[in-house]
RNA sequence: GCCCAGUUAGCUCAGUGGUAGAGCACUCCCUUGGUAAGGGAGAGGUCCCGGGUUCGAGUCCCGGACUGGGCUCCA
């Protein structure tokens, strides 16, 4: 008889014969790691507890302490909702069911209607199914036969997904009277399944395919205890009250409105926060050799099809029409870019010419993609567009992808990710020039020391691109940053320079952005400060409050020294006790409070009040502006 | 654009076919104050828009707009 080799964590060896099962071993150490267990690693490979063992190899037995055990609750969770779900309402389809970050969700297709009114009693099924503690077991099955098993009628979407699978077996597990076509593995009984919450339920084309039919997606997630649990509701709890429409409102930052979709109205806070960080912009890039322009918002049809915006974008664009001329509202900087960039005779001793403009774009997004201000139809791009030589691509790419770095680091976002998009299916140029362009991109990557996921056929119709995603305090991922790797605009738009050689040449042109759109990276700001900004940022870096009206004067006085050394300062002039004023100052979490009553009238001071370190006493003007200056110049 | 759900005072939200509500904010008056809510009074509504059912619609039905959660797309 065959015997199974297996090295333990600790290192020992285990010997075992052909057909013992994890759940053997954990038995064998104790009963109650056997009552623990939700499944084994196998030589790097998850399995499940009650399947014989497929070979010899290093052998773990997965506990609620191993992290990648939740997947395997979470995946389990899955059947089981679809398991509630079909008890529930009959007549119910099933399409697929994965784990996703934070929980997982099933695709389902059901003549019932799903709202959060019906997620109690899937949780009440969920809950009583995972009481009876039913036995979950894996079977094999020939393909073929499980097509049959299924039925086109009953299961459309299991038998299109195996029809195209080219496995000779594949697998399902049963709980009770419930099956579900699954590779596995999964936790041995549903009693491991206790701590699940359904947290939405939303529509989702079958296969992400916007021609195939719109299923019906519940989100949820599982834990492996309570605890667990409440702390992650607990959590999105938190996100939620960051939410930058919430707090937008709250500062006063801008409005939406609803006769203009998707167009930001910037208040006075939110427009001081806006040019902050636009200046920051303007010093970081000048100080990298970039030159600013501006061009206009409107542009001749003529440009656009000669640029292929006509062709490739017209369904995003706003078009208009004047004296029988058709117009359309700029989309993209880049055109423009090129047109400042023709004029004259340029020379490659001007090169790389890096021109960047704070370009105000209108895009005709389709109206549900819409968000608060993270994604709008008019936004402002710290956009610009590098002119250079194919052999300038590679210092220019890592160039920009210090400066993008260190941006981002000034904001406290320190780890990036890195995408490298190709060649899409609608696209201008020649797949020569596409084979050279994503190769000298490729190259830079590896000069700039880049670590890329590849993307493949989600590159800008005219190039490849570079896409970089942040994360931000929650966790969560934001893709802000791009650059991308264009031959053909500066072609179709007669872009030329007179080379070392005399002779003419088209340059290449890499459209950049490091913050995106200026009004979606205020909301990823917002949503991370949770409105807390750092002094530098802030649109009101210090409020004076005066201890009673008596001191109004005194207040505005001090306002007046404060603004003249360059602070956003405001009065808080209303007819309250200090008390109140003090409230409602750290409700708008400012980062200083200033208080100005007698002492400090009479001695020229203020009595400094800071955002998470309380009352600092009393410091001069000159001691409290040049304190403030410090906290600025450390991006604090 | 697609699926589902929402839309009531400036904001957050109650209101199951019969006289439109609360808290906060706002205005005025009193109070003139020392580190997270002083007191009183008042004003504020096309119940998203358009149709329909009904003696009667914020409430039920149909259509539209917008918002939200997603999908597709995307900065």
């Amino acid at each position: 008889m065959d015997t199974l080799k297996l090295t333990l964590p600790d290192g020992s060896e285990k010997q075992v014969t052909a057909g013992t099962t994890g759940l053997d071993i954990a038995m064998s150490i104790s009963p109650r790691l056997a009552d623990a267990a939700v499944a084994v690693v196998i030589d790097g490979k998850q399995w499940d507890l009650k399947r014989a063992l497929p070979g010899s190899g290093a052998f773990r037995i997965l506990t609620a302490k191993d992290a990648e055990s939740l997947e395997i609750v979470r995946h389990s969770s899955a059947h089981l909702m679809a398991q509630a779900i079909v008890q529930l309402f009959p007549g119910t389809k099933l399409a697929i069911g994965p784990v996703i970050e934070n929980g997982f969700y099933y695709d389902i297709d059901s003549p019932h209607k799903f709202t959060p009114d019906d997620f109690a009693a899937i949780e009440a099924k969920m809950t009583e199914l995972a009481g009876q503690k039913l036995s979950i077991d894996r079977t094999d099955i020939k393909r073929l036969e499980a097509i049959e098993k299924w039925g086109v009628q009953a299961e459309p979407y299991k038998v299109e997904m195996m029809q195209e699978w080219t496995d000779e077996t594949v697998s399902y597990y049963t709980q009770g009277d419930f099956f579900d076509l699954c590779r596995g593995p999964h936790v041995p009984h549903t009693g491991f399944l206790k701590f699940v919450k359904l947290l939405s339920v939303a529509g989702a084309y079958w296969r992400g395919d916007e021609k195939r039919p719109m299923l019906q997606r519940i989100y949820a997630t599982a834990f492996h205890d309570k605890k667990a649990l409440e702390a992650h509701v607990t959590a999105l709890e938190e996100a939620k009250k960051r939410d930058h429409r919430v707090i937008g409102r709250k500062l006063e930052l801008f409005h939406l409105q609803d006769d203009m979709p998707g167009m930001v109205f910037w208040h006075p806070q939110g427009w001081a926060l806006y040019r902050a960080l636009q200046t920051y912009v303007r010093e970081k890039i000048e100080a990298a050799g970039y030159v600013e322009v501006n061009t206009p918002s409107v542009a001749s049809k003529v440009l656009w099809e000669k640029s292929g915006h006509w062709d490739k974008y017209q369904d995003n664009m706003f078009v208009t029409e004047s004296e029988k001329r058709i117009y359309a509202i700029k989309p993209m900087n880049c055109p423009g870019h090129i047109q400042i960039f023709n004029q004259g005779l340029r020379s490659y001793r001007e090169l790389p010419l890096r021109m960047a403009e704070f370009g105000s774009c209108v895009r005709n997004e389709p109206s549900g993609t819409l968000h608060g201000i993270m994604r709008v139809r008019a936004f402002v791009q710290d956009d610009a567009h590098i002119f250079c030589t194919p052999e300038q691509i590679g210092q220019e790419v890592a160039d920009f992808c210090k400066l993008l770095k260190e941006m981002y680091a000034d904001f406290g976002f320190n780890e990036v990710i890195v995408k490298f998009s190709t060649r899409p299916e609608k696209r201008v140029g020649t797949d020569e020039s596409w084979d050279r362009v994503e190769k000298a991109l490729a190259d830079a990557c590896e000069f700039a020391g880049l670590v890329t996921e590849l993307n493949p056929g989600e590159g800008a119709f005219y190039g490849p691109k570079l896409e970089f995603t942040l994360k931000d305090c929650l966790g969560r991922h934001w893709q802000c940053g791009t650059i991308q790797v264009d031959p053909n605009l500066p072609e179709r738009l007669g872009a030329q320079y007179v080379g070392e050689d005399g002779a003419r040449h088209t340059p290449i042109m890499l459209h950049r952005a490091i913050l995106g759109s200026l009004e979606r990276f205020i909301g990823i700001l917002i949503e991370n400060y949770a409105g807390a900004f750092p002094v530098w940022l802030s649109p009101v870096q210090a409020t004076i409050l005066p201890v009673s009206e008596k001191f109004l004067d005194a207040a505005r006085a001090t306002a007046s020294a404060l603004r003249k050394a360059g602070l956003r300062v405001t009065v808080d002039e209303q007819n309250q006790k200090l008390g109140y004023k003090i409230r409602e100052a750290e409700g708008q979490r400012l980062p200083f409070i200033l208080v100005v009553g007698e002492k400090e009238a009479a001695s020229g001071t203020v009595s400094v009040r800071q955002r998470g370190a309380g009352d600092l006493g009393a410091k001069t003007i000159g001691e409290f502006v040049e304190f403030v200056a410090g906290e600025v110049a450390a991006k604090r």
